[in-house]
DNA sequence: CAATAATGTGAATAGTCATTCACACAAAGG
DNA sequence: CCTTTGTGTGAATGACTATTCACATTATTG
C-alpha cells in the first residue's frame, strides 16, 4: 500500500508540522523518524526523499517557529497603532501560539536540541534574538512617542515582557492545563503595564 | 581495577549529583547509565547496587533539586528581615544557583524529564508550586508589613518573580554564557520593586 | 576466624533508532 | 514509446542503551 506522490516542498511542509506536533504531544525524545513518517502517512525511509537526516528536519521546525513568532510581532502592528497596546496584543497572541503548539517552547527550552550542535544552539539563539529585538522595537516606539516611560533599556523590558508568559506557560504545561495561564498573564500584565508606562500617563 | 567500596547511601549521593552535572553540561539526553557511572569511577552495572533503575535516580535527581531551592529561601529568610530585600537576596541566590549547576533549569523545563510519566510531572509540579509557595509566603509577609502593595495577588506576584529569573536564564545558556544574566536581574528587580511597592514607600 | 551481606565487575541480552540500499511505480520530456 | 527523474517501500545494518546475571572482592558481624 504505497502513500500518494507528492512534491518534496508539500512534503517537507508536512514533516516539519508533524515533527512539531510530535515534540509538542510526546517531548522531544520521542521524536524518532518513524514516528514523524507515521504522522504523515510515510514509511520512515521516505523522510529521507525530503531532508538530508533528522537533524535538517529540526532545523527547519526551527524556522517554522521563527516564521510563526514574527508573523505575531506583525499582527500587533498591524492591529494597533499604540505600543502599549501592541504589547498587550502580543502577550495574548504569545499566549494562544504557545497553548495551541506547546512544541515550541519545548524546542526553545529543550537544550536536547541543540547539546552537542554549536549550530543549532546559535539559531535558537538568533530565533530568541529576533524576537526580543523586534518586542524591544516597540518598547522604543512606545518610549518615543512618550507613553512608556523612557528611563528603562528597551531591551531589558523586552526580556521582562516574555518573563510574563514564560514560567507562566511552564507552569501551564507541567501542571497539564490545571494552571490558570490566562488569568495569571492578565493580572501579570496590569502590574508590568503601569510600571512601565511614562508618568502622568493614567492606566487603562 | 576495581574501584572502592563505599556505602549505598554515599553513592546514591555522588550518582544523583553526577547526573545532575551531566545533565547540565550536555543535556538529559546525554544521561545515560553508562555515562554517570564513569563519572562516578564506577561501572554501569555497578548503578544497579544503588538504584533499582534509571527511573529511581531522576527521582533522586528531583530531591536535590528540591533541597537547593527550599536551602536558598531559607537561607534569605535568616539573611535578612525586610521581605522586599528578601526577595531581592533571593533572585540574586536563584541566579548563583542556575548559573553553578545549569542542570536544574534544564531537569524542569524538559518535558523528556516526564513525558509519560505521569508521577513525574506531578513531582516536578510540586517541586515548583512549593517553591512558588514559599515565595508568596514572603511576598504575604511584605504586604502585612505594609512594605508591598496588597492589591495584587500573593501567587501572581511570586510568578512574576520567577519570570525575573527564567526568560534571562534561558537566554544565558544558549547564548553560551554571552547573555548578561545579571545586569539582567538587577536591572529587572528595579522595575519590579518598584512597581510592588507599596505607595508611599521610597525606593532603595 | 568464619560466615554473611554488601559492593564492584564484565559479559550477555533485548530493545530502539537513524540511516542505507535495492527495488517499484508513476509522471514528464525526448 | 521509452528513458529519466522523483517519490514511495520494505528489509537490513550498526550503533547505542537499559538491564540482568554469574562471579569476585571487601567489610561486617557473630
Amino acid at each position: 500500500m504505497s502513500a500518494e506522490k507528492l512534491e518534496t516542498e508539500v512534503r517537507q511542509d508536512q514533516i516539519a508540522q508533524a515533527a512539531l506536533g510530535v515534540i509538542g504531544s510526546h517531548g522531544l525524545r520521542a521524536l524518532s523518524v518513524a514516528r514523524v513518517a507515521r504522522q504523515v502517512g510515510l514509511v520512515p525511509s521516505a523522510i529521507y526523499r525530503h531532508f538530508e537526516n533528522k537533524d535538517r528536519v529540526l532545523s527547519t521546525v526551527l524556522d517554522l517557529i521563527h516564521d510563526r513568532l514574527c508573523a505575531n510581532v506583525q499582527a500587533v502592528c498591524a492591529e494597533a497603532a499604540d505600543p502599549v497596546e501592541q504589547l498587550h496584543r502580543l502577550l495574548t497572541r504569545h499566549i494562544s501560539l504557545i497553548r495551541e503548539n506547546q512544541g515550541i517552547p519545548r524546542v526553545i527550552f529543550s537544550e536536547d536540541m541543540y547539546a552537542g550542535h554549536p549550530e543549532r544552539r546559535a539559531k535558537v539563539y538568533w530565533i530568541v534574538s529576533d524576537y526580543l529585538k523586534r518586542v524591544a522595537d516597540l518598547v522604543r516606539q512606545g518610549q518615543k512617542s512618550g507613553r512608556i516611560r523612557a528611563d528603562c533599556d528597551a531591551a531589558v523590558l523586552a526580556v521582562m515582557f516574555l518573563g510574563l508568559v514564560q514560567p507562566a506557560a511552564i507552569l501551564w504545561h507541567v501542571s497539564d492545563g490545571a494552571f490558570d495561564v490566562t488569568r495569571q498573564a492578565e493580572r501579570s500584565w496590569r502590574v508590568f503595564s503601569e510600571a512601565i508606562r511614562a508618568n502622568g500617563e493614567g492606566q487603562a
